[in-house]
Parts: structure tokens; C-alpha cells; sequence
DNA sequence: AAGATGATTACCT
DNA sequence: GGTAATCATCTTG
């Protein structure tokens, strides 16, 4: 079954929790990429010193952040990484869950190639293990760059979500990576994995 | 118009 | 464990 706006279109936690176990289904060409989610973050606007929409902050980038749930934002991060985000709740609040763990389902040797420009073979030990467990490494595997950013998922075209009745995995909460600079909400639960996952970026 | 920074990754010890 | 890479975006003047 495929995830509409109503999905995306509620409370940032409860959507992040509920991505667990989710496919996001990627096409082009004549590829169609399949993962499944296993790691998610929740940023929740207004009054959370990580969010890029902390205090109400308004630019030109994070305005698809205050748009239609359902919409994909993905921003370049560090100059290099492409990272990808789902907007979430009602519009104007600024609300979206960042990607940070897939688990490859279909089409692993074309993720291999985008990844790291060879056949899944030949990777080493270590290039497997780091396969998509991370922001930036999954949008990698995926294809999914800056020209992606504010596509509708609910439009069922080349990128949108699946749910294909995973579902018998335990939630494990802690605290996001990367945002030391964010004072309290360092301290917020608002990063989502399911436990025992390959794919998870930090455990 | 210039300077600082980052929701990361890869590679080295 | 540490740190370089690399640039769009944002802030400041």
C-alpha cells in the first residue's frame, strides 16, 4: 500500500516512529530502486534548536520545510553529502524527518554502482557495512540529489513510499547525531531505529 | 562581497 | 581515536 498525505500529514514523532519498516521505492530509467527504512530523525520546527526552522526561521531553502506533508526536502550538507527529509504535519510549521538508514531490498547492484561506481561483488568488507547506513550514504545509493528536493511522494511517480506489512521489529529511541550546537534539544529522543538493524548509523 | 559554518563521510593511526 | 574534504547557504557589513 502506498503512503499518502494523510500519512505524512500528522504529528513529526509519531511519523518518524512509523517510517520504521517502510520502503521508499526510487525509479528512473528503467531502474527501480526498493529500501527500507530503518533509521529516522524527527525535526520539529519552531522550537527546536536543531531544526534548520528553529524559531520560525524562514529561507529560501527551508521553505519547502513549511509547505505540503508528503514533500521531499533535501539539502547539501557539509558541501558534499546530499541529504534526504520528508516534510511532516500541517503546513507552516516547519516539521520534517530526516532519512538516516535504509536496508537495500531490490536493485542492490545499482545502488553499488552509485554508491561507489563498482558491482556489489566487488566491494570490500567495509564499503558493505557502509553501504546506506547514514544521511548521506542512502540519498548516495539512491540517487537522490538537490534536484529532487520539494517532489511530492504522494504523486506516486519517481519516488514515493510503500508499506509492505513489515512490521514485527522493536523501536529503539535516542538522541540525534551531529547538532552539539543545539543546547537542550541535543537531549531530545527524536532519533528512531529498529534495533538489531545492519543499517543503522550509530548505535 | 566576504567570512563562517555544517542534520557527514572516508580515510588514517 | 582524529581530521580533511568541499561548497551552498546564511550572516554580517
Amino acid at each position: 500500500m502506498k503512503l499518502d498525505r494523510s500519512f505524512f500529514n500528522r504529528d513529526t514523532i509519531m511519523v518518524a516512529k512509523e517510517l520504521l519498516g517502510k520502503v521508499i521505492v526510487r525509479k528512473y530509467g528503467s531502474v527501480e530502486l526498493v529500501g527500507r527504512i530503518v533509521e529516522t530523525e524527527a525535526y520539529t520546527g519552531y522550537l527546536d534548536k536543531g531544526s534548520h526552522t528553529y524559531n520560525g526561521k524562514r529561507t529560501n531553502r527551508t521553505e519547502v520545510m513549511y509547505g505540503e506533508a508528503g514533500h521531499l526536502y533535501v539539502y547539501l550538507n557539509y558541501g558534499m553529502y546530499n541529504l534526504t527529509n520528508i516534510v511532516t504535519n500541517e503546513k507552516n510549521l516547519g516539521e520534517a524527518v530526516l532519512l538516516r538508514g535504509i536496508e537495500p531490498i531490490s536493485e542492490i547492484e545499482e545502488m553499488s554502482k552509485n554508491r561507489f561506481k563498482k558491482s556489489y561483488e566487488e566491494l570490500n568488507s567495509y564499503q558493505r557495512k557502509n553501504f546506506s547506513n547514514g544521511p548521506g550514504k542512502l540519498s548516495m545509493a539512491m540517487n537522490i540529489t538537490r534536484d529532487d528536493d520539494g517532489k511530492d511522494l504522494c504523486s506516486f511517480e519517481d519516488v514515493y513510499l510503500r508499506d509492505d506489512g513489515y512490521k514485527n521489529f522493536s523501536i529503539v529511541e535516542s538522541k540525534r547525531v551531529g547538532i552539539d550546537y543545539a543546547e537542550e534539544a541535543i537531549d531530545f529522543l527524536y532519533r528512531f531505529y529498529i534495533e538489531g538493524s545492519d543499517y543503522v548509523s550509530v548505535k
